[in-house]
RNA sequence: GCAGAAGUGGUGGAAUUGGUAGACACGUUGGACUUAAAAUCCAAUGGGCAGUAAUGCCCGUGCGGGUUCAAGUCCCGCCUUCUGUACCA
């Protein structure tokens, strides 16, 4: 009977489905282990082959772990939330609910069609008013928090205002805005109830501010930074500018130590850790103060090497810099504001892209140097951002070569402080092993003795001081977007006002069109019944605002990465109405033990994620405070595109090896017209462009028609996108996900070549073939051989020690080996096959389910226990040595494992192959180590 | 510029602590079966040289050095590609 993959992937798809076989319970007399996936967003383009290899990884993993005995939790969802649905509508005026759906609807059909062991009873939509209903009330909680650098955590906001009351605010020590007026206890019970909002509002996780962001007119919404790639949006490629807004923001920088020194805890890899190490961008170094000459006002510099303070030979501030209009002399006055003029009309992606030109004026004014008393010139520059540190720099054109290159091209002094250094062509930035010198106090110290000393020396004069700087910005949190979270706030007098909890979730509203309001407001700004009554707790129509009990409800909506930051806590309990997790449930799974998703997430959900566990941990609602304990990043697919060759001005087409010395041009085939022999299917071609039906074929000698390869991302647009649907159909579900796994190392970009799948697909049909006799089920009751039972064991190790290395490659050609001896070998012995199904099991399992209940089994294999590998049936009694000269392997020999080396040496030296090679030379040297090799030197 | 990863046959890729380089596949070539095709099976397949052949020799893991009896693997110096990030004071 042939191998009927279609039948038997259907009939194992429903059994599982119809028996719950994966529905994970809170609770076990087995231990846990968590399998997670990053959940996708169900865009309208289906899955293509790169999306499910890394939940293939995870399955295998997941399944493995069930044969190993752990209580597995494998859930899957659906980040539906997001931009696509939301421009979708638009455009057609399709509700992005309707369209989410559908979209989500064929991602069921693909992915189940795969045969993944997920729980889907645990299913989450982040769109669905059940689930954001949580995400509302996290949000709450958020606002509902203060960050205590004295405790290092979250606290209750009702902690503050008691210390407010007791003491005003001189002695608090938060993570909050940084222009707070000091205030006295008696001073706080003086204000208005309004000002005491605004004061606690600099205080809360989540708050309300006029911040700079990243404004993208075309998609009429704030983008992320991590939503800006090289200055335009990541999602269309639309110019980004800077604008001022009033926005919700996430005070995600009170946890930057935290989120750095957590890293250290979990088993992520290396170059993900380095990016969130980057985007956090910590450096230490000091304040500094520098006074103006005839003004009031202090520039506050940031620098990370105050040991060369006395190398300051001039300041640079930012042109937007707010002293810059009060210090500037009137004689400075034209010049300084054509260069603002100038800078600001230079785009961010400008400014990057021509970071050579140097650019500045000077404003006229001096500040004074605050240990010399020297005269300092301020300038104006745009290589000094305002977005960073203060906006200010010292410069220290000896020591920064940015300062140097600035100092040259406004022949600006650099006095050297470097004691044997020359700096006439660049500035000495190597710290270790320079003495400072021309320094008064800090002349003749090392870098780091220095580094001490200055910062001892600024805060003894109150001068300045040690300080932290993180490049980390609070997250903005608001979107112009209709198509996400709704926040649970409205506004009484324009203060933001939380819904109690009790009354969530506040569900999206309908709207009749999609867009931004004609007066600019965000898409919600379109909805009618969209205020809260603050008496009757509901939504009620716009037209019932009183502003006495009847508000405005929030127009914005909450970002991407909102639901995403906690779903892994959601999956361990996703009906709970009461808590968005039981306190047992979160305390029996606690943590993701294998996470697996892509590296685009590094500095965007896995940051975010990681700080709202952090924060759940702090307010006690989590029992861990990293939620991940490993992580995997899986490689990208890549595409084969094809190209043919199309005749400069002419409707010929050249086959590949006819296009020597012609005028051609290559143009993107589809990748389904074309064989494994890179031969296109000229017909099918012709009919798929139209333009080109009446073309000419100049084909090889042979009457072929070659294509070109080349390797390139995954594309709709480069028409090298393979659909796994064509894959399921013409060779099923095991074959697609063997394939996956056998293309190369998980973690690795690989191209894909739908050829190769020809040969794990036979390999299946062979693993078959060895429980059939012709037509017939056969399987034999014999005691295996030793041969057998070598192949079987060395196979349970290997696979073992692979799929512990998320080696799933290796294994696969383990399998493939496994089975060529077994044919080799004719077994067809229950004792020996059954075992290799179940390790088989993981990566094909539908098969795997076949033939394990043709054997008799009643159950699913699903749980049989792992075949347990034991070494006595590898033991061997012989090894054949390799025999090499001078390092080179010549001829093998074999002997005895139990052989001294002297014997070793008398057998090999009398072997009459080893006189060929010595020629009568006399060996100076032979090196034997017993069980690996024999080398004889001379 | 900075950080990270990686360079092995025609292709994807194997190769515990240094110990027989190219496992396993794809592709290619030849053969068997077939009216034919598909499917299946068998054989060969890193490059070069010599030999009728068995076989033998030389060269080979990006490049140049080094350590070692022995290097894809370790050390030093380069080159190239990919990914991330970028005037971060």
């Amino acid at each position: 009977m042939h191998y009927n993959f279609k039948e038997i992937e259907e009939k194992w798809q429903s059994y599982w489905a119809k028996n719950q076989t994966f529905k994970a319970s809170n609770g076990s007399d087995k231990p846990k282990y968590y399998v997670l996936d990053m959940f996708p967003y169900p865009s309208g383009a289906g899955l293509h082959v790169g999306h499910p290899l890394g939940y293939i990884a995870s399955d295998i993993y997941a399944r493995y772990k069930r044969h190993k005995g752990y209580n597995v939790l494998h859930p899957q969802g659906y980040d539906s939330f997001g931009l696509p649905a939301e421009q979708y509508a638009i455009q057609t005026g399709q509700h992005p609910a309707k369209t989410t759906e559908e979209n989500i609807k064929t991602y069921r059909r693909q992915l189940d069609q795969i045969g993944f062991s997920f729980d889907w009873s645990r299913e989450v939509r982040t769109s669905n008013p059940r689930y954001y209903k949580w995400t509302q009330w996290i949000f709450i909680q958020l606002f509902n928090s203060w960050y205590n650098k004295d405790t290092d955590r979250a606290e209750d906001i009702s902690t503050l205002i008691y210390i407010f009351k007791k003491e005003g605010n001189l002695c608090v020590n938060a993570s909050c805005d940084e222009d707070i007026k000091e205030f006295t206890s008696e001073q706080w019970e003086a204000f208005s109830k309004k000002e005491q909002e605004e004061i606690l509002l600099q205080y809360r996780l989540t708050f309300l501010s006029d911040t700079e962001v990243n404004w993208c007119p075309e998609l009429g919404t704030v983008l992320a930074n991590d939503e800006i790639i090289n200055g335009v949006s990541e999602r269309g490629g639309h110019p980004v500018v800077r604008k001022k807004m009033t926005q919700w923001s996430m005070r995600i920088s009170a946890y930057a130590q935290r989120l750095l020194d957590g890293l250290k805890s979990i088993d992520w890899p290396q170059p993900l850790k380095d990016s969130q190490t980057n985007w956090i961008g910590r450096s230490q170094g000091a304040m500094v103060s520098f006074n103006i000459k005839g003004h009031k006002n202090k520039i506050e510099v940031f620098t990370t090497r105050p040991d060369t303070i006395f190398g300051v030979s001039f300041m640079t501030l930012a042109p937007e810099h707010e002293l810059v209009s009060q210090i500037t002399t009137e004689a400075q006055k034209v010049e300084v504001e054509s260069y603002i003029k100038a800078t600001s009309k230079r785009s961010e992606r400008d400014r990057m892209a021509d970071v050579k030109t140097i650019s500045g004026a000077f404003t006229g004014a001096y500040a004074i140097h605050p240990f010399s008393g020297e005269k300092v010139q301020i300038w104006i520059g745009d290589y000094v951002l305002a977005g960073y540190g203060t906006g200010a720099v010292m410069a220290v054109p000896c020591g920064d070569q940015r300062d140097y290159d600035f100092a040259k091209h406004f022949k600006i002094p650099i006095p050297n402080i470097f004691e044997g250094v020359d700096i006439s062509e660049q500035a000495h930035t190597d710290k270790e092993g320079t003495i400072i010198t021309n320094s008064d106090f800090l002349s003749g110290l090392s870098y780091k003795k220095a580094l001490k000393l200055s910062i001892y020396e600024l805060e003894k004069q109150e001068i300045g001081y040690g300080k932290v700087n993180y490049r980390l910005r609070d997250a903005v949190f608001s979107r112009q977007r209709y198509w996400g979270e709704p926040f649970p706030v409205y506004y009484v007098e324009g203060m933001p006002q939380m819904i109690d909890q009790t009354h969530l979730p506040i569900v999206l509203p309908e709207v009749e069109k999609y867009l931004p309001t004609e007066d600019g407001q965000p898409p919600l700004g379109n909805a009618d019944t969209w205020a809260w009554d603050s008496v009757n707790n509901k939504v009620v129509v716009n037209g019932e605002i009183n502003n006495t009990s009847v508000w405005p409800l929030e127009l914005n909506t909450m970002p991407g990465w909102a639901g995403s930051s906690y779903y892994f806590n959601r999956y361990m309990d996703p009906h709970n109405e009461t808590e968005f997790a039981s306190k047992e449930s979160l305390n029996y799974w606690k943590e993701v033990d294998l996470y697996i998703g892509g590296s685009e997430h590094a500095t965007g959900h896995l940051l975010y994620a990681r700080f709202w566990q952090k924060f759940l941990f702090d307010k006690g609602l989590v029992p861990v405070d990293e939620f991940a304990k490993k992580l995997i990043n899986q490689g990208m697919i890549l595409g084969t595109s094809a190209f043919v060759f199309r005749e400069v001005g002419t409707k010929r087409f050249y086959s590949k090896g006819l296009i020597k010395g012609k005028k051609v041009h290559p143009i993107h085939t589809d990748v389904s017209y074309v064989n494994a022999s890179d031969e296109l299917d000229i017909e099918a071609f012709k009919k798929w462009r139209e333009e080109f039906k009446d073309a000419q074929f100049i084909t090889e000698e042979d009457g072929t028609f070659k294509v070109s390869r080349e390797v390139e991302k995954m594309s709709k647009s480069k028409y090298n996108v393979v659909n796994p649907d064509h894959i399921c159909s013409k060779y099923g579900a095991d074959s697609l996900r063997l394939f996956e796994m056998f293309l190369g190392p998980l973690e690795q970009a690989k191209p894909w070549k739908t050829s190769g799948i020809s040969g794990v697909h036979s390999f299946l049909k062979k693993l078959w073939k060895l429980f059939y006799n012709g037509e017939e089920f056969s399987i034999s009751d014999a005691e295996p051989t030793a041969e057998e039972l070598k192949t079987l064991h060395k196979t349970i190790k290997k696979v073992e020690e692979d799929i512990e290395n998320f080696s799933f490659n290796t294994s696969v050609s383990t399998f493939m080996i496994a089975v060529n001896e077994f044919i080799a070998q004719k077994c067809n012995k229950r004792a020996i096959l059954e075992p290799l199904l179940v390790l088989i099991s993981p990566y094909a399992p539908h098969i795997a389910e076949e033939l394990w209940e043709k054997l008799g089994n009643a159950e699913s294999i699903s749980t049989a226990p792992f075949p347990i590998f034991e070494p006595q049936y590898l033991v061997e009694s012989t090894k054949n040595y390799p025999v090499s000269f001078n390092g080179k392997m010549r001829f093998t020999m074999e002997l005895p494992l139990d052989m001294t080396k002297d014997d070793i040496e008398k057998v090999v030296l009398a072997h009459q192959k080893t006189q060929v090679q010595l020629a009568g030379r006399v060996p100076k040297k032979i090196i034997i180590v017993p069980g690996k090799i024999i080398n004889i030197v001379g």
